[in-house]
This record gives structure tokens, sequence and C-alpha cells, in this order.
DNA sequence: TAGTGGTCTAGACCACTTA
DNA sequence: AAGTGGTCTAGACCACTAG
């Protein structure tokens, strides 16, 4: 444990509430170094004497600054600095919206019909196979640049009110505006590295053969049944997921 | 607000803290659909009198709920159920371990020299081009087969126990095992689709032309100087990010 | 004005680790 | 046995939203 450093003052008058101040402090110490990995933090009864706050308040920033992946804590022992762990590191699909909201988007229909289910499809909405099942084919369209190719196959059944609904249902604009399905309880998604088919590439205006992401998506209802499955294909010039570690990742 | 379903009460004799039964009693009526998203949950003096619990161990409560994206709050109205909302999906490295650390992994350091850094090298590491610069090429190998290859540069400052300490930074070993770098401070990650080189391909023992990751990072140290850039070109087919959204993503 | 969430207190008790 | 974090209480006061 360092000799203590310098132990600035909550700011009470401040709009930023005392918890966050103490969150804040301790990440600035762990970014400049002041507190390296492997050092120990103050117990949670000096922070309180230190910070004149109560445990509760102290309890609440800690845990905010385990969250981060910043410190980590051992019952009995105490809390500590954490090493970087390039493992922390996560990507949000988030980004894209925020890449992609900034400028014009349409999104064209290139197709909506009625198919007889194959084995794969039958497979992933654990339908029969030559059951019937919706077919969309969109183009996601970045200005005059084409950036996205959506395949998705959805349950039909003819007692909902089908295709109006299913067509917003994970529609483009709920990617990017920000909410899809309301009748849906729960996603798996995974994204791959593919290089473009014939069909996508001319789609997206690319050389066969180039490199782009496969976004796969399989969404669930309440009575955890697929109701859609399907696949966005990103031209790789346009899709870029990016992220930080370590102390400064946000402050 | 739906006629209150069930309220089962908290066990106290058990390992789980209230808060968490709270968490999953909550998480299992948004799953089931007993709570539709829109739906505004009990107030915290509801949740209080219902499960005899004190305000803060329902906030905690809600907090978490909040922060797996399941119900949002509103200052002066009440807590709400949220829809399933794509964006929110995030993609964690830590996964590629997992997958890693179950077979048997070896690093082949391909190469580690010194180069007098170009234009490139030069920016991102924040030196005068021609500086020296130490490169690594390393191939992570699963078993007999190439998954991984990886090529970085570092910073050369002769006044560092330099080598032997920076061959661990961000070494395979760190990435798949645990914990990198202590002397770092901060990293940023990117990831992108390509398509693999001729030298790349080979390594990787696929044909030219196939499709890859590429996992770029670029680490700094605690005077927020770059200390290291490279990439990991990963073969697709070893590469794949998983991840859940809504109700039941872990529970 | 009534109801809501947001913050915070000043403790308590327990479980765990270390010596 | 001493010190640590983990949980929890039973309130308080404030700020925001709504009718």
């Amino acid at each position: 444990m360092p000799p203590d450093t310098q132990a600035k003052k909550i700011n009470r008058a401040s709009f930023e509430p005392a918890y966050m101040q103490l969150v804040r402090m301790v990440s600035e110490q762990i970014a400049t170094g002041a507190l390296r990995p492997g050092d120990q933090l103050p117990t949670e009864g000096q922070f309180c004497t230190q910070y004149a706050v109560s445990p509760m308040t102290v309890r609440r920033a800690i845990n905010i600054l385990v969250e981060k992946g910043l410190v980590s804590t051992t019952h009995g022992r105490g809390t500590f600095v954490k090493p970087l762990d390039i493992g922390r590191a996560t990507f949000r699909l988030q980004e894209l919206k925020n890449q992609w909201t900034s400028g014009e988007i349409d999104v064209a229909l290139l197709e909506a019909s009625i198919q007889s289910a194959d084995e794969r499809v039958a497979r992933k909405l654990a339908i029969p196979i030559g059951e019937r099942a919706i077919f969309i084919r969109r183009l996601v369209l970045q200005g005059e640049t084409p950036a996205m190719y959506h395949r998705e196959y959805l349950i039909y059944d003819p007692r909902r009110p089908v295709v109006e609904d299913q067509l917003q249902i994970t529609s483009l604009e709920g990617l990017l505006q920000g909410q899809s399905g309301e009748g849906l309880r729960r996603g798996e998604l995974s994204i791959e590295a593919v290089t473009l088919k014939e069909e996508e590439a001319e789609l997206l205006k690319v050389p066969t053969g180039t490199a782009a992401f496969r976004l796969e998506h399989i969404f669930h209802d309440f009575e955890n049944h697929p109701v859609s499955w399907g696949w966005f294909i990103c031209r790789a010039d346009r899709f870029k997921l990016t992220t930080c570690i370590g102390a400064d990742a946000d402050a």
C-alpha cells in the first residue's frame, strides 16, 4: 500500500454524486500510476474516515470499480488494483448504430415471400421441413452506398397479425433507431468473418471474394420458440468494432 | 401494471443474497412474459412491503436489472420493462480464451528483431521515423493447427529491462492464460474482417484470399505513451464471437 | 401536491482470510 | 483473534414527473 498520495475531498455541492466522485478519484489514481496493479486500496473503513462518507457509499463506489474491471476484491483480504486484462475487452453493437445514425439510412426491401422450409431453415426455426416460412431480403443503404445485406426467415403463423408486424421485427429501423420486437424475449447473436459470394458482392457493389462480417441472429418469443433467423452481411469497410480497456476507458 | 402475479417470498436461509433473489424473480417474470415490455414494475415501496426487505436492497436489485438492460428507470415516473434492443449486444473477447484454453496451445516465435520505424509504425508508436523499434512475429498453434498470426511493434527503450519483459507484454500466454502487462495503463482494440495475404495464408495453412478476423491492439503506459502496436490475424474457422440479449441471458 | 426514483446515513451482523 | 469485504436495515432528504 503506497503512502497516501493526497486525499482530495468530496464536493458535496457538486451535481456529481459522492460515490461517483470516489470512483473518479480512484480511477485517476490508477490511470496516473499512483496506484499500480497489485496495490491494495484503502479498506472500506479507511475510505469512510478519509472522505467522510458512509460505508454504503464506499461500497457502491468499489462495486463500480469492480464492474469496470479496474480492481478486484477478495473477501477477507482486501481490494486490489487489477492488471490490464485483454480478455475483458467487450465490443458493443451499439457502436454501429452510432456510426450509422449520423448519416442518411435507407432500407430497400428486395423480397418478401413465403417459402417452404428446407432442412436448415426448419432446424433453425424448429419447424417441420416443408413448413411455410416468410423470407425477407433487405438492403441497407448509407446514402448511395450499400452497407449491409440482410436475409431473414420468419415463422409463418396465420393466427398472428403476421407480415406487417413481422416486417418490423428485427427491422433495420429497429436496429438503427433503437428498439425492435415487442413480442421477443431473447436473442442470440454471433459474428464471423466471411468472403462475399457473387450475389452478396453484387448487391454490396464490391468485388466477389471481398471480406465481410456476417452477423447472425436468432430471436425467440416468450414461449421460447424461435421466431426469426437470419443474418446481416456487412461491408468490412463500413463495419469496424472498437473498444478500450483499462483506466480512462470513459472518464 | 399487471395484477400482482404471485409474490414469492425471499428465502433468508439461502446462500443466495436477497437482492439476487429479487433480481432472479423479476428476470423470470420478464422471461415468461408475465411482465411485458412497457409494463411498469412495482415501485420501490411496493417491493419493500411485498418482500419485506429494505429500500437499499430493492434499489440494488433494480440497479442490476438496469445494468442487464432488462428495465429502465425514469426519475419521477417509475421503472419499466424494456423491449429487446439489439444494440445492447456485447461481444466479449473472453470467449476466445475459453474456447482455446480447453485445448493445447503453443506459441511459436517466428521473429524478434530490431527494425527502424517506417512512417506507419512511427505514427502509431508516436516516435520519430527511423527510430528503432522491436518487431515480433508469432504463430499461435492449437494442437497441430495454426490459429492466429501475431505481428507486433514495441517501443525500444534501452533504459528499460526491455526484450525479455516486452516479450511477455501482450504475449499470447497473457492473452490466453489471464493477465498481461503490469506496466500498461490502457489499451485500444478493434476488430475488422480481412482477406488473407499470401504470407498470412501460408502460415495459417489456408488458401490465400480466405476471410479472417484482424484484431488490432495498441497499448499505452502510465505516461500515456504508446508501448506496443500490433494485430492478430485469426482464422475465421477458429474465431467466432457469440452473445445473448434479453431475459435468460445467464440465469 | 402526490408519487416516484436517486442518494446517503450510521450503523449492524456475518463470512472469510491471515497470522 | 484481528482485520477484511459482503449483506442488510430503517429510515432520511432531495429532485423529478405527473395530474
